[in-house]
DNA sequence: ACCTGAACACCGTTCAAGT
DNA sequence: ACCTGAACACCGTTCAAGT
């Protein structure tokens, strides 16, 4: 009887969370540009000025629904059996959960909101990267590195998905005329990269010239 | 006498590559939100709706903007005495293009049009690729994962310099509470790292572990 | 062929006014 | 304290009309 409140004049019930939930949702479901003050009041069943009151401005409704989404991707445990190893999983989980919600990332990324919406992710590596002895400004550096390459990745693979199949990233490549280049490379640029293994193989790569091998494995047997 | 001619009705001259060169001069001036077809308009003394009969849409003339300033770029010679350096002198080419005009970077990025943007660069890229004896799928993925990197450290340039000063990306990581942080490495998450050298040093591990080492030098010999 | 002004359908945001 | 409608200052884009 009640799950149907009137949603009318007088307090229409309109918490904060679920403004965010609403339009985390929303934005997921139909893309970063249908997030619009009117749209999700109309999808709140609420005059448009009244999200103003509740969550501020566009730019405060955006930083908070990526802060909140920025929590949810935190929550993943973080495996491993050495700390290069979890450190190296916790730029997978930065990976994967930023495709997951691609929409979200798309939408962090336009506001320049890329590194609060890892915010956690990031300290949980920084706590990866002292278990593996690396502190201080090495950590800073490390961490910076790291990250950078795999929001590199990320909009790689955002830029792929957004293209129509015709004229995918790569084929903007191929398309150019070829002075002298090999003609297996010319007809592989029309091709797309499996990322999830680039990205795999670079990240190891990466991480591994900046975190110290496990010592300490052995060094308590 | 006829520097200044009347630009009214009937002919008023403008050139496609005008208007390029106007927007492209006023977004580097301005930043890359004060390009507005009304505003770009009234800077060429000009009815709004006429850049459209020039140009087409907005999507058209920023798409055309991104790939004449990306061929401005790839005009810079390549240095380098191996194929390996070379490489690596590309990635920095691209890194540097992009900073030295960080507005149309941005907004070449907030229009999906990085990869369009370094087209020239990455063709170049591939030419060195395969002087180094890397062809076909694997030029392909070395490609991608090296402008892919280089792509994320662009972004991580682009977010340091829009923050104020008092909470750059960094400190967004010290302002958490930190469960057992070492200290130093808090402290250290205060200040920003020195991200020309972090990008060198990252980008040569990337190279390296994609790109053998020179053995023609010796051949030859 | 080229350029214009008016008009349309959107935005984000403010604010006096209601309860 | 909370919610509303009207209004303002912007957008991009279309199109009939001019020369």
């Amino acid at each position: 009887m009640d799950e149907t409140r009137p949603r009318t004049n007088r307090h229409a019930g309109l918490e904060p969370d679920e403004v965010l939930d609403r339009a985390l949702t929303l934005v997921e479901v139909e893309g970063a540009d249908a997030l619009t003050m009117r749209r999700l009041a109309s999808e709140l069943g609420v005059a448009t000025t009244s999200i103003y009151w509740h969550v501020g401005n566009r730019e405060q409704l955006v930083t908070a629904m990526v802060r909140r989404h920025g929590l949810r991707l935190a929550e993943a445990p973080i495996v491993g059996d050495t700390p290069r190893q979890r450190v190296l999983a916790v730029a997978r989980l930065i990976w994967e959960g930023a495709l997951a919600d691609r929409e979200v990332t798309r939408l962090a990324s336009a506001h320049g909101l890329s590194s609060l919406h890892a915010q956690r992710l990031e300290l949980a590596m920084a706590r990866e990267l002292q278990e593996a002895g690396v502190v201080g400004e090495s950590a800073r550096d490390a961490l910076r590195a790291i990250t950078a390459c795999v929001g590199g990745f990320i909009i790689a693979a955002l830029l792929d998905d957004a293209l129509p199949t015709d004229h995918r990233r790569s084929s903007v490549l191929a398309h150019l005329e070829d002075p002298g280049l090999d003609p297996a490379t010319h007809s592989a640029l029309a091709t797309n990269s499996h990322l999830p293994s680039l990205f795999d193989t670079t990240l190891r790569t990466v991480v591994d010239s900046l975190v110290p091998a496990d010592l300490s494995a052995n060094a308590y047997l």
